[in-house]
DNA sequence: CGTTTTTCTTATCTTAAGTTAACGTTTTAA
DNA sequence: TTAAAACGTTAACTTAAGATAAGAAAAACG
């Protein structure tokens, strides 16, 4: 168990330094997950009780509307699972939170990050930072819906350095609703490029 | 100045209580503000060194895109004003934010709120819980481009509390920028709308 | 005031994306 | 190992939204 606890501490390292006594004191909270492909982490309607740190797998968040899955995120290896508007609020959420590949993760509960929350300013600023963190992702996103086409996205997409690891692991009807577009649309677009790239060789 | 601070502590107090000598030491380091029409906030390629807190009047937020002007988000009293991204890194914005009408706020600087972070575990708590909350506005809104059409965001735009509020006080190009959408839709839109709306009567 | 911007609407034209369906391929699972 | 399900592409059709321009109405301002 303790070196799978390492990797979260560096982890969490790469945003607030954790003295040693107070991760000798979280660590014994912390839980190893297993869990199938297709298994829920979360689902729509429950409330997030925990957060995981993924070692191996990856997951995929969607809304369902009119019984379809919208998938609007994905999650891999060495960052965080969770419905944090669900967890942060312990609300009932909307989202549903799937595995897509076998992983196995490391959870600790709300009742366990709210009491270190009070006990060690160390984790009230982690808890602040990794929000502050979580919000200018979410702005970067929205931007791009806000100001690019269907088109442009993709290609934005495409220009980040963890898209081809998404491309590699991820069905793309699922990238084509990440991106806001349909699978027969994504479809197009590809093709559209693929055309125009010889045509620029 | 004592009443103006007033306001402030208490939308504060709405996400956490501060205790009277935590606040009494806080107080000295708030600054009264005017704005006139039109005035900038902050601009793009600057760093946002201050959060504000809207007394009077109202601001917009935009991108500046081939010279082009994109309005993403609005802020109004008893609300705080800011490009919170550039804040929390300190580092060159992409947002430029101006007066809608004259305004006034209260401010607040980087190094002030940092200080208060590490010397009061209230404020690094309120800290967090602002990031925590402007995470769930911004996954929400997210949400409305992701599952949402241009007509469905503008009718459940409609649907909430504040968009008559906007509605009255905000130029419809505007408004339209803020769903996405060009000025020319906007008015397709309401059109079609308004048809329904008779044909329903 | 009256003039100048700004704002909103309307019309025309173009185009990219949604919808549906069909088809071949690959993957999954009994 | 085979039948079923999931996946990606392509085609045909429909439609809503972008681009552009013009004109009327409202607001801003000297």
């Amino acid at each position: 168990m303790k070196h799978l606890t390492d990797q979260l501490r560096q982890a969490m390292s790469q945003t607030v330094r954790i003295p040693d006594d107070e991760w000798a004191a979280f660590e014994p909270f912390i839980r190893l997950k297993k869990f199938k492909k297709r298994e829920n982490y979360t689902v729509e309607g429950q409330i997030c009780r925990e957060v995981g740190f993924i070692l191996r797998g990856s997951f995929r968040q969607f809304y369902v509307v009119d019984g379809e899955e919208k998938t609007t995120f994905f999650m891999f290896e060495n960052s965080f699972v969770s419905d944090y508007e669900s967890f942060v609020k312990q609300a009932k959420g909307e989202l549903t939170i799937e595995a897509m590949e076998d992983a196995e993760i490391l959870t600790f509960d709300y009742a366990t990050i709210q009491r270190f929350y009070r006990i060690y300013p160390t984790f009230e600023t982690f808890g602040r930072l990794i929000g502050e963190y979580l919000f200018t992702c979410l702005q970067d996103r929205l931007k791009g819906f806000m100001l690019n086409s269907p088109e442009e996205r993709y290609r934005r997409f495409l220009n980040q350095p963890e898209s081809s690891m998404i491309l590699a692991r991820v069905p793309q009807h699922y990238i084509a609703a990440y991106l806001g577009i349909t699978p027969v649309s994504l479809s197009r677009i590809r093709n559209r490029l693929a055309k125009m790239a010889v045509g620029n060789a």
